[in-house]
DNA sequence: GGACAATTATTTGCATACAAATGAATTTGG
DNA sequence: CCAAATTCATTTGTATGCAAATAATTGTCC
């Protein structure tokens, strides 16, 4: 069958459009933070700078309790935690306390490299939220939190 | 090396809080948006919805073309595509005056599905806005395409 | 103490994302 | 008009992201 041309759609009065739905704005955003994350963090994507980062102000962690600090489920972590490990990044090791438990640390070049990306880390937020005055990005990341 | 004990981290002064920066937060609402999409539309991801919604509005598009007005890249619009395409939801037909191009289309099983999403994308905006005033939503939409 | 529930980590499968390379077709500029 | 640049679609490879199933371990509670 072949194609036609698109008639107007008279039944259905759609006042719905994509482009101001939340969840469409939110992975342009997201996108668009991806970007300036990758500019600025060439090896590194975010998921494995915020495990960098959360390691570093938390001490070793379980791998798990990890992913819930960083908002990555367990299959997800794991990929993670696997990569930053075979680059030298972080060891694991497993929890005298319960053996079902690895425990997830950043080695001296994970601890070097945290805080050679604390900068730079700021730099992409300041960068992604370059549009909006000082009062605006309190405003937003207010809004966000609520929505957490 | 067994892993040591965290030494509190004194000669570097850490303002940077993870959780503050924007890039994680966005991440974090994206994915209560993913589960509140996902409840109410079981057999459609969020980006294959957009698909369908835009064909709808926008009738037949080249892949790529449609790709951009739903944010995807060509490599991920395609994908997205031939999963609908092998669900009955759209057809694809090559563009007669452009042998480069193919030509996306609803089928009526697509447009039944999109005329029958329309409310149910509505209310999962709103659901996932719900913690927010009217003014508040305005206002973090608002916010949030100042950042597209 | 022991059955049962819960937690931890792993694995598999599927669906985005995105970079990079490729080949075909079209557009552009001189 | 034609060589170069661009566009379009596809393919490959890597990295999330999430559901579901599994095995091992630990916690609970009667």
């Amino acid at each position: 069958m072949a194609i036609q041309p698109r008639q107007k759609p008279e039944t259905v009065s759609t006042q719905y459009a994509l482009d101001d739905q939340i969840g469409f704005i939110l992975r342009k955003v997201s996108q668009r933070h991806t970007a300036i994350f990758a500019a600025a963090f060439p090896d590194l994507t975010a998921p494995q700078w915020a495990t960098l980062a959360k390691l570093y102000e938390s001490g070793p962690t379980s791998q798990n309790q990890l992913g819930r600090l960083v908002a990555l489920d367990a299959a997800t972590i794991k990929g993670v935690v696997d990569r930053l490990g075979a680059r030298g990044l972080t060891m694991t090791a497993p929890d005298p306390a319960d053996a079902r438990r690895v425990v997830v640390a950043l080695t001296e070049a994970g601890r070097k490299e945290a805080e050679r990306g604390f900068p730079v880390a700021e730099a992409v937020t300041v960068e992604t939220l370059a549009a909006l005055s000082v009062e605006e990005r309190a405003q937003l990341v207010q809004l966000l939190k609520a929505l957490e």
